[in-house]
DNA sequence: CTGACGATTCACT
DNA sequence: GTGAATCGTCAGC
């Protein structure tokens, strides 16, 4: 056969326990370069993550969880990590977050833009899209459309078939990775200010940088 | 039960 | 650069 294969090297799903590591930014800066996969609805849809934003639970005014806030939406950041919450923001939108940590500490990181890979088609039927530019899965609102994500995958094991998380060969150097601070968490105070979320470098995907208010 | 608002996006000026 | 869309969640009565 001289199928063109695409050469993709070894790729092995994430184990639980790359989820449950204490430190919410090194998973959430981990995580720039590897791989989302999601098969839902018998489509399969892959792409690479380039820009994550840290939600540090109860410390972090800019979190759900913040001060221990817990209610039916937010009990999921409660259990241990490697599952999904995906929640609607102004009602039109899916955010798709991880979380992370071990039980009853409500970290998580939210995927704000991935670049795709496979199932290209899949994801402009979902957003309907006419063509595959860089706003495709450009933003969290967008990710979570493309990929075929919403409020029903929250509590979603990231181990499953249906939706998981993989490496590849691929190896990010630290200088390709830069910290910035968090978009539209203005509300948040001084915590708005801290450099929760990670970008690659030239990346086309990354959403643009956040203009100074 | 009611009212206020958001971890956003898109179209338009 | 500005503003509207739109509904689940949450706090308060």
């Amino acid at each position: 056969m001289k199928t063109k294969a695409i050469t993709m090297g070894t790729v092995t799903k994430l184990p639980v326990d790359f989820y449950r590591q204490p430190n919410v930014l090194v998973i959430a800066k981990a995580l720039i370069g590897k791989i989302l996969i999601t098969r839902i609805d018998g489509k399969l849809t892959t792409g690479r993550i380039v820009e994550t934003e840290a939600y540090r639970g109860e410390t972090d005014r800019a979190s759900h969880a913040w001060n221990g806030r817990r209610t039916n939406r937010t009990e999921v950041m409660y259990a241990a990590g490697g599952l999904a919450y995906v929640y609607l923001c102004y009602g039109i939108h899916h955010l798709f977050n991880i979380v992370t940590n071990l039980e009853e500490v409500p970290h998580a990181v939210l995927i704000r833009a991935v670049e795709p890979i496979a199932g290209i088609e899949t994801m402009l039927l979902r957003t309907g899209k006419q063509k595959a530019d860089h706003s495709l899965t450009r933003g969290p609102g967008n990710v979570a459309k493309a990929f075929g994500l919403n409020t029903f995958h929250t509590g979603t094991s990231l181990l499953s078939k249906e939706l998981h998380l993989a490496s590849d060969n691929t190896t990010i150097k630290l200088s390709e990775i830069i910290a910035t601070p968090r978009i539209g968490v203005d509300y948040a105070g001084e915590d708005a200010l801290l450099p929760y979320r990670f970008i690659l470098k030239s990346n086309p995907y990354v959403s643009k940088m956040p203009k100074k208010k």
